[in-house]
DNA sequence: CGGAACGTTGACTGTCATCAATCTCTGTGG
DNA sequence: CCACAGAGATTGATGACAGTCAACGTTCCG
């Protein structure tokens, strides 16, 4: 099988082939660091830790967080399309995996085990970008917040007792803010009503929690797409 | 190479290899009509001609276009995020492949250049969604209409006169502003405006022509990506 | 302790969604 | 060939939500 089933998105296929890792360099980021600045060389990088974003500048004095990047991602750099000020940037302290592109066609070339984790890899992120789309398409602003919550949750969050969910928050305000297409200030006063409602909590700036994970989830009408894209291996 | 470079999006990499024909059968669809009802098999299809939608809709009473095929793009049925009411639709009468994922994984295990064509159309679609989230995300309503017309004039506009450009509008109003997240209403009066501003003319409800498309993509922040994305073979 | 970046909150404005009425195509049947 | 019906498209009046600008508070760093 070359095609990854929607029942395959277990932990074996998610981190990448020692052919492919063998193939590449492991590069290790501070947050807010720029990735892949040689637009000379087109190279894949696979995310090993951290969290990293894919951003833009549509407009002047507008970016836009077109993609975010969690463990197991592939990002290849030469398919990000020409809008102005497109780039990668981590938004944690992360590890990466460094690959030239004609180094890994070579691996995929001998190896139909590395096609099958890459089309696997690809098939998931490009569905995420499907339920983006559909969130900030149509949910209501405070729903894109929930929705965005939840994914953390998922990815980055240590359940506690009774659906009660602990999680760090990867990107900052101005960048979820970006991600969801809101304004910062707008996000805020959802975060800020969030709170009030006792839907989440924050300690600090960057982490968060949830007394109810099911009570964040019914603010989301796309909560159940959300679960299925990145909910941990079983 | 198994990973498509920019300047390999030609014709000759956009229709899909013998074997992979071979694989599969062609399915005429008349407008308006859905595919892949059967939920029960994982299906590719690869569009031959005519215009393919993925929609979904995400709240009660409200659609939202996820995502639009053309000629020599890849739709795996299998990839759909499980949001309420998703599925494919024709926009326009149009011809399909349609491959079971079992045979074409057989097929990719086979043949090296398959996965090439795969893997090359899997891109490009990719970088088409990264760009409509930009789309959606920054840009005014105008702005996301002269997009999308930009789109339709290179993907099936024919070219006139000096930059003139007669081009057909695979979408109805209705879907245009489901795909752009405006209002069916809002659509319609931005179109009013770019008609009394000579920027575009319509003719009956299919058609549409541009006296200079220039003009139209100056109103387009993101004319530039998009013509790189959607501009017909050299 | 001080400064800078980030986050919060308030008052105001603008854009787009909503609702409702009218108009225009398109296909059908007399 | 024309009349009709129904869906789709247009247009206007109105309101809500989110953006903008500005001021203040908080966190985190040296």
């Amino acid at each position: 099988m070359s095609l990854c089933q929607a029942a395959t998105l277990v932990a074996e296929t998610l981190l990448p082939p020692a052919q492919v890792v063998k193939a590449g360099v492991a590069v290790h980021l501070r947050p807010q660091q720029r990735l892949g600045a040689g637009p000379s060389q087109d190279h894949v990088f696979v995310v090993r830790s951290g969290v990293v974003l894919l951003e833009a500048h549509p407009q002047r004095e507008a970016r836009q967080i077109l993609d975010i990047y969690y463990r197991g991602d592939v990002i290849r750099s030469g398919g990000v399309p020409a809008i102005a000020g497109a780039g990668l940037v981590t938004a944690t302290q992360a590890e990466v995996l460094r690959v030239p592109v004609s180094k890994l066609a070579d691996v995929l070339n001998a190896e139909p085990e590395s096609s099958r984790w890459l089309d696997c890899a690809l098939a998931r992120q490009y569905s995420r970008r499907l339920l983006h789309t559909a969130v900030i398409g149509s949910l209501a602003g405070e729903e894109r917040v929930a929705t965005l919550l939840v994914e953390f949750a998922l990815r980055v969050g240590e359940p506690g007792y009774e659906g009660a969910c602990t999680f760090e928050l990867p990107l900052s305000r101005t960048e979820m803010a970006d991600y969801l297409s809101l304004n910062a200030d707008t996000l805020s006063r959802i975060m800020s009503r969030l709170r009030q409602a006792n839907v989440i909590g924050t300690s600090g700036r960057g982490r968060a929690y949830t007394p109810s994970l099911a009570a964040l989830c019914k603010l989301s009408p796309l909560a159940e797409a959300v679960t299925q894209l990145h909910r941990p291996a079983p």
